[in-house]
DNA sequence: TTGATAGGCAAGTCGTTACTTGCCTATGCT
DNA sequence: AGCATAGGCAAGTAACGACTTGCCTATCAA
């Protein structure tokens, strides 16, 4: 639903960690963890990464892949384009009649 | 910010006022009250709205002009074109070369 | 099999936020 | 002037959300 959407975007970790998998796609969650504190500097706990992950799943943005151990997270943005043309409908993009 | 947008995006009441402005524009307080409660069908006290749109005005996302005793609201819907191109910009929409 | 790595679950704490309640200001009409 | 309408301010309450803490499971390498 959109509203998963929309409150999965209020946070600023979670948004970080979407700017993050734009960057890099396919990360496990200790890659995000330490990709963030070097990076972006913003110190997390890894189980706080791991509930934002749970959260960005649950509204569709992150999308997950078991291999073994390992736990691999790509992007997906398809929700984004959908909740934007809510208020942006008259401008008509491209093939409108 | 965009801090400030996705903020105010995330709450559902006020997501509904951005409907109501984006149906007929330049409302007043009480108009989008009594719309919300008739059309949207929920129940918010005058003081609630008032506070929302604060949170909207705030983030950029309305604008109001004083005129006598009433004020209108009006959509700008500007912040929310530039927040959404954070994560789509490989999408090159269309006049990119 | 043992140890190390990668991740999950659940309860509890603390700050934020949405909403209420009560009162106040300002403009317009008669 | 007097009243009604349109809106603002501020403190208090209740619930939600982010983060912590502690322990547990699963996979791989030696």
């Amino acid at each position: 639903m959109a509203e998963d959407v929309f409150k999965a975007l209020a946070d600023p970790t979670r948004r970080k960690i979407l700017d993050e998998l734009t960057e890099r796609n396919g990360q496990t969650l200790f890659e995000i963890c330490t990709r963030l504190t070097t990076k972006h500097g913003l110190g997390s706990s890894r189980q706080a990464i791991s509930q934002h992950l749970a959260v960005l799943e649950s509204a569709g943005l992150v999308v997950s892949r078991r291999q073994g151990r390992y736990k691999f997270h790509d992007l997906d943005t398809q929700p984004l384009e959908r909740i934007v043309t809510r208020w942006l409908k008259p401008d008509a993009p491209e093939g409108t009649p």
